[in-house]
DNA sequence: GATGCGCCCTAATATAATTAGGACAATATC
DNA sequence: GATATTGTCCTAATTATATTAGGGCGCATC
């Protein structure tokens, strides 16, 4: 009846953070460095993937070396009637990096790479007659993806 | 003197598109999917990490495994004269798991990984006196973080 | 106090990564 | 126009790693 099934105890909490540091860090190494066994380990990092806490092992990508050199943000209202069509316009435009559905009155939050401003203009045009947008160039990154604390639990 | 240094060719970018979906596949594998020997494979994302193409191999955690059942998008105006405070305790507030510094009104857009509303509260309040802040609870996310198309390279 | 479950271990086996040495084509050099 | 040079790839041998198989131990349950 517990949640004792969705626990993460410390060693996991271990195992993430040294791969999110590197994923690529062998079974032996990782169980160096928490004190288990490379077979253990493995059930461990099995578990975590089965129960969706791993959601993916991957790889960070410069955008730069694929040409993109500006990064925008996109504030995105759906004219009335029109916030599945944007929705799915969205989806499929492979430039929209991240999209979050938000409260308040801008609905849509989107990162978008592009590799001119050229580009956005052109991107931002494939919206514009079913939505209202608001645009800001990104000049830095002060905190580039990184995931949320993995120290100690609450509950 | 040209930018060949800097230059994917299909094959590199075959192996990024492979490696995005899974960090973990075998060198034997991705050799076998691009048509290469394991050793050139090998070496060719050792010179993709060198030239910071590959920037990482991570892992991605569902932050809710994590107890953050909530994310917001905060939009940051620092006060006159605040900016460079402002944007050290954002970095420095290991919730913020995502920050831009735009152009426009606003001077940061950041993202927040929270366990409760009133953790949200907690955290703004630490920057309240030196910054306007505008808040949006995130609904959905329909687009998660991926990277731009790997496709077609223009220059 | 037996039974089952969760978690861990070691040792043996199977699989994959790395290293070493060299082929070959394209490009630059004399 | 012959000859280095460079970059990229290969195979085969070696080394390192992952996986499998089998079993121990503590703890809760009945």
């Amino acid at each position: 009846m517990s949640e004792k099934n969705e626990m993460l105890d410390d060693l996991d909490r271990s195992l993430l953070e040294l791969l999110v540091r590197d994923a690529r860090t062998s079974l032996k190494d990782l169980a160096a460095q928490v004190g288990l066994s490379s077979p253990s380990v493995s059930e461990r990092l099995r578990r975590l993937e089965e129960r969706g806490v791993i959601r993916a092992f991957t790889v960070e990508i410069d955008p730069l070396a694929l040409g993109y050199t500006l990064q925008a943000i996109v504030r995105i209202k759906p004219l009335p009637g029109k916030l599945h069509i944007v929705q799915k316009l969205i989806e499929e435009i492979a430039e929209f990096g991240e999209c979050d559905k938000v409260t308040g009155d801008d609905c849509f939050i989107a990162r978008l790479f592009v590799r001119s401003i050229g580009d956005l203009d052109g991107i931002l045009d494939r919206i514009a007659d079913k939505a209202e947008t608001s645009t800001a160039i990104i000049k830095a990154q002060p905190i580039r993806r990184r995931p949320p604390p993995l120290g100690a639990q609450s509950e």
